[in-house]
DNA sequence: CCTACCGATCGGTAGG
DNA sequence: CCTACCGATCGGTAGG
């Protein structure tokens, strides 16, 4: 029985694996339920014997990517850092997930709005919470004067989006590692381009 | 005849700018020809009188945009500025794209991935070309001493996708306006979050 | 996990 | 610009 139930999870794995790849290359709505089976080596109709729908692979693809974030968030605000050490706290474990959970990041980044509701709008509840947090970060380093005067949320907006710039290093060639990626990134972002004077 | 033709070239650029919202709205490969048409107000089968096909549209839409920044990028290269006012420059005029052709910009950055071939592999071409102008220009500002010493590709991730955070403030209902989210985003990404001690 | 199949919808064409 | 229609493909189900 547990045997049977290991193997299930399994294969239920496989297919949710190889659907994070195939909808990151295609796209959601161009990936195809008889293109994925024959990926996992198997017929259409037998996929759905592990889910439900095309619609549940990526409502579990982007709530697994929702929750590893949500997590996060939560043990870096109760942390005691300053509000600079937070936001670079955020911004590798964001750089790190770019990484390590590529597909997923960036399926869930992309195709969210492909889920259907009422998924969609949680999860885009889910996207607003957790910028706002990150927005209160900065504010509360504004106020103890660790961080410029800049518009909080116009900052966040920034700093989750240039993190997908890591998706044209994934296909580059030549390869940089990803903690001297990090570095770069960080450095970029925090102390800017221009050379203090 | 006049007539005519600018009554075509109209009809043609009503199915274009429709066409962009809804790839927009719904990705390239969820959104129908016939629910096209119907935004456009004519059946199906008369868009093919004005347009080749569906990645016809895709391609006008793409390459239309492609111009747009090789032509800025060549006259900001020609031009006397500091190579910090370069890079500022060109950030002012993507934030100016995203906020005046909002729907172009996106929709060829995100569904260029569905141009056929050979058109595909032409349009990330033009985008690696891009970046790799865009990154001359900061390595010159490095060398100048202008710029700190950063990875100049990793710093044009960044910057470039960074501006697609205004994705975001498109669809917010506290509307900064333009010119102060453009002041916002650039003191960001060039002076960094950091507060100088 | 498979065979056989469903109704719906797709991009596009013929012919006027 | 329309009516009528094509072959292909889609997500998913029945039944074993």
């Amino acid at each position: 029985m547990k045997k049977i139930e290991r193997k299930k999870a399994s294969k239920k794995g496989l297919i949710l694996q190889r659907a994070a790849t195939m909808f990151r290359e295609r796209g959601f709505a161009a990936s195809s339920m008889r293109d994925l089976a024959e990926t996992v080596g198997i017929e259409a109709a037998s996929l759905y014997n592990h889910i439900r729908s095309k619609n549940e692979i990526l409502e579990s693809i982007c709530f697994d990517v929702a929750n590893i974030f949500n997590e996060k968030i939560q043990e870096v605000e109760s942390g005691r850092q300053s509000n600079i050490n937070k936001i670079e706290s955020l911004l590798r474990f964001h750089i790190e997930q770019m990484v390590d959970n590529y597909e997923n990041v960036i399926v869930s980044d992309r195709e969210w709005r492909h889920l259907d509701e009422p998924y969609r709008a949680n999860f885009q509840n889910q996207r607003r919470t957790y910028r706002k947090r990150f927005a209160a970060i900065i504010e509360d380093g504004i106020v103890k004067g660790e961080i410029r005067r800049i518009d909080a949320a116009t900052a966040v907006l920034i700093m989750l989006h240039a993190i997908n710039g890591i998706e044209s290093w994934h296909r580059s060639k030549v390869k940089m590692n990803a903690d001297e990626l990090a570095n770069n990134m960080i450095r970029i972002l925090i102390d800017g381009l221009r050379k203090p004077a």
